[in-house]
RNA sequence: UGUCUCAUGGUGUAACGGUAGCACUGCAGAUUUUGGUUCUGCCUGUCGAAGUUCGAAUCUUCGUGAGACAACCA
C-alpha cells in the first residue's frame, strides 16, 4: 500500500523482516516479486498469536505490493476438520484481511507424491519398515549420533514398489514410512533421515476423502508447497528455525541454483501475561470445561476476544505496537487492554448502568413528575450526539456511591451533606437513609437544588463528584458478566503448580438484576458501550430483548480503587 | 557434554560506529459534570570482561544467562 515517493522522508524503524524484504527487493530477488502465505492447520480456532502471524504475512504483501494466500496446512487428517476451516476463514475476514487465493496443502498431494517418487529414484529416500519406537531410538539424542536403519540401503526398486503399495492400502497404518536419506549423525536432529510420508487409512481426509493412503509430513509438505505456489517469503515463528536448513535442503534437491526459491524466516511468537497461547492448552481448557467453549470471552482466541468486545482494530493496533523481533518474551496484558481502551474511547457511547442498585429518593422533587434530560453520548466524540434520559423522584444509584461513615477523601454521597451532582441532572445533598433489620442500607434520601440543572447557568456550579443514576421506572434489568484474566499468575506454563489451581477463581463473576438505562433496550450484540465510571462493555451474543446480557471487555482505570486497597 | 538462536528500564520496542528515544506499567501533581480522559513531571536500562576505534548498545573475542531441537504433529 505504501507508495514510494522520492520526496518522502525515508521510512524508519522497519522491523527486521521488513528490512530483509526491502533488501531483497533492492537486490532484485525473485524479480522483485513478493508473495507470502498464512498457513494455518485446520485443527483449532485462531488465537491472538496467529493474528500476529496474519498481520505480518498479509502486512508484508500489502506493504510491498505483493500477494498473500491463505493455505490450509491440511496434511494430517487425524486431527483436522472442516469446522475449523470455516472459522479460520471468517476470523481472518473479521480482522479485515483478504487473501489473494485460497489453497490447501492437499491441493499438492499429487505433486508431493510425485516428488517423493523422484526422491526415491534419486536414492534420497527409502521405505523403512521399523516401528515408530525403533526409529525414535535410532534417532539418537542432540548430543549423540543416531544409528542407521537396516532398511536404509535397500534397493531403490524395492522402496519404489513398497511406497506405491503403501498408497494403495496394502499396508497397515504405522507399518512403514518413507524416510529421506540424509545423515543419521547430523548435529541437526531434523537431518537424521526424517520421516517424510506416513500411512493414514483410519481417518478420511476432509477434502480428499480416502483417495490417499499416504500423507506427507510437515517438513516435506510445507516448503514444497511454498515452492509450488511461488511464495517468496515464508514467515513463521521461531520454533521452526531448526527446520530451516531442512527446508532449504529439500528444495536444493530439485531446484537449480540461482532459480526462484522460497525463503523461510522466523520471528518471535506472542506470549501474553495471565494467559496461555498453545493450542494444546486452549483445547484442554475447552475440553475440561474450564471455560465455556472456544469463544469464551476469557479465551485469547479471536472468537473469544470478539465476544469479549475487542474490536479488530484494537487487536491489530496491539499487534502493531509489540513489533517483530527474535527475542522470546512475554507481553504485559496491560498493553492489550490499553489498545482496546484507546480504540473504544471515541467509539463507545457512554451510558449509565447500576450494578448494585440502591434506591435514592429526592424528597423535595414532585411525586409522579418526570422530566426529560439531555446527555451527551460521548464527550470524546462530538459527532456522537446526545440522547434523552427520563429523570424522576425515585432513582437507583450504585450502592458504593453512598457511605454512612465516609473518610475525608470520599467525594460521593454521605450524610454529612456534601454536595454531589447526579450526572447530567441536578446537584443533590444527602439528608438521610434507611436500613433494614440486618443493618443494610435500603434507601438513601436527598434533596435537590432545582437551580443547578445541567446545561443551565446554575449547572456550572463545581462539586467534587458526579454520580450515575437510572430512573427507577424506566430502567431495565440486565445480566452483567464480569470477565477478568483467566489465570492468576503471569506465566501459567512456568508454574510448578497444577494447571487447574492457576485459574483465576474470579475470572468470571455473573451479576443479575443490574439496572441499565432504557436506551440500551435495543442494543445490538457486539456493540460497544462505556458504562460510566465502570468500564467498557459489549452486548453478548446470547443477549435478547427480554434478557439483556453485557460482557465486560475491560474496566476503566480506577485510581480510587487503588487508593482504597 | 552437540547444533542453532537470542540478550537495551518492570514489560515491549527503537537507535544500523556519533546526544540511549518511544509506548505500556508504576508514582506524583494539574484539569475534569466519568476518582475516566487529557496535560505536566518523576522513577527505572545497554548481561559481564577484554579488544578495535577519536568515539561502541552497535564491530571482534571470551564468558554468563535464556530459549529451540531427540512426534509416523504442525
Amino acid at each position: 500500500m505504501t507508495i514510494t515517493n522520492e520526496n518522502e522522508t525515508p521510512k524508519k524503524n522497519l522491523n527486521f523482516i521488513e528490512q530483509m524484504v526491502e533488501n531483497d527487493l533492492k537486490e532484485g530477488l525473485n524479480g522483485g516479486r513478493i508473495q507470502t502465505r498464512f498457513p494455518p492447520e485446520p485443527n483449532g480456532h485462531l488465537h491472538i498469536g496467529h493474528v500476529k502471524a496474519i498481520c505480518i504475512d498479509f502486512g508484508i504483501a500489502e506493504k510491498y505490493n505483493g500477494i498473500c494466500n491463505l493455505r490450509f496446512d491440511d496434511t494430517n487428517p487425524v486431527k483436522e476438520d472442516v469446522e475449523y476451516v470455516d472459522s479460520i476463514k471468517s476470523d481472518i475476514q473479521w480482522l479485515g484481511f483478504h487473501w489473494e487465493n485460497l489453497y490447501y496443502a492437499s491441493d499438492y498431494f499429487q505433486q508431493l507424491y510425485d516428488l517423493a517418487i523422484f526422491f526415491i529414484k534419486e536414492g534420497k529416500a527409502y521405505v523403512d519398515e521399523q516401528s515408530a519406537e525403533t526409529i525414535a531410538q535410532q534417532k539418537g539424542t542432540p548430543t549423540t549420533p543416531g544409528t542407521e536403519s537396516p532398511f536404509r540401503n535397500r534397493p531403490i526398486s524395492e522402496s519404489l514398489d513398497l511406497f506405491e503399495r503403501m498408497n494403495k492400502g496394502d499396508f497397515a497404518d504405522g507399518s512403514m514410512v518413507l524416510r529421506a536419506k540424509i545423515d543419521m549423525a547430523h548435529s541437526n536432529m531434523h537431518f537424521r533421515d526424517p520421516i517424510i510420508y506416513r500411512i493414514i487409512t483410519t481417518h478420511p481426509h476432509h477434502r480428499t476423502g480416502t483417495k490417499w493412503k499416504v500423507y506427507p509430513m510437515y517438513d516435506f509438505a510445507h516448503g514444497q508447497s511454498d515452492y509450488f505456489e511461488g511464495v517468496t517469503h515464508s514467515l513463521c515463528t521461531l520454533e521452526f528455525e531448526v527446520h530451516r536448513p531442512l527446508y532449504d535442503w529439500f528444495i536444493d534437491q530439485f531446484v537449480e541454483e540461482g532459480a526462484y526459491r522460497p525463503k523461510q524466516r522466523e520471528f518471535n511468537r506472542l506470549n501474553i501475561t495471565y494467559t496461555v497461547m498453545s493450542k494444546r492448552k486452549l483445547l484442554q481448557l475447552v475440553e475440561e470445561g474450564l471455560v465455556n467453549g472456544w469463544d469464551d470471552p476469557r479465551m485469547p482466541t479471536v472468537c473469544g476476544l470478539r465476544r469479549r468486545g475487542y474490536t479488530a482494530t484494537s487487536i491489530r493496533n496491539f499487534i502493531d505496537s509489540i513489533g517483530y523481533t527474535k527475542v522470546e518474551g512475554m507481553i504485559d496484558v496491560s498493553l492489550l487492554e490499553h489498545a482496546i481502551r484507546e480504540d473504544l474511547k471515541p467509539k463507545a457511547d457512554r451510558v449509565c448502568a447500576i450494578f448494585d442498585p440502591i434506591k435514592l429518593i429526592i424528597t423535595n422533587y414532585p411525586e409522579n413528575a418526570t422530566e426529560i434530560l439531555i446527555t451527551e453520548n460521548n464527550p470524546e466524540n462530538e459527532k456522537s450526539g446526545t440522547r434523552e434520559m427520563p429523570f424522576g423522584r425515585e432513582l437507583y444509584i450504585e450502592r458504593s456511591d453512598f457511605m454512612e461513615d465516609a473518610p475525608k477523601n470520599f467525594f460521593r454521597l454521605t450524610p454529612n451533606g456534601r454536595e454531589v451532582r447526579l450526572k447530567s441532572a441536578y446537584i443533590v445533598q444527602c439528608t438521610g437513609f434507611k436500613k433494614d433489620a440486618d443493618g443494610n442500607v435500603t434507601e438513601v434520601y436527598c434533596t435537590y437544588d432545582p437551580t443547578t440543572k445541567s446545561g443551565t447557568e446554575g449547572g456550572n456550579k463545581k462539586v467534587k463528584s458526579t454520580i450515575n443514576w437510572v430512573n427507577i421506572h424506566s430502567c431495565i434489568d440486565a445480566e452483567v458478566r464480569l470477565y477478568d484474566r483467566l489465570f492468576s499468575v503471569e506465566d501459567p506454563l512456568a508454574s510448578e503448580k497444577d494447571f487447574h489451581e492457576l485459574i483465576n477463581p474470579e475470572s468470571l463473576k455473573i451479576l443479575q438484576g443490574c439496572k441499565v438505562e432504557a436506551s440500551l433496550k435495543d442494543a445490538k450484540p457486539l456493540s460497544n458501550f462505556q458504562f460510566l465510571k465502570i468500564g467498557y462493555f459489549t452486548v453478548d451474543e446470547e443477549s435478547t430483548k427480554d434478557h439483556l446480557i453485557f460482557n465486560r471487555t475491560v474496566s476503566l482505570k480506577d485510581t480510587w480503587a487503588k487508593k482504597t486497597e
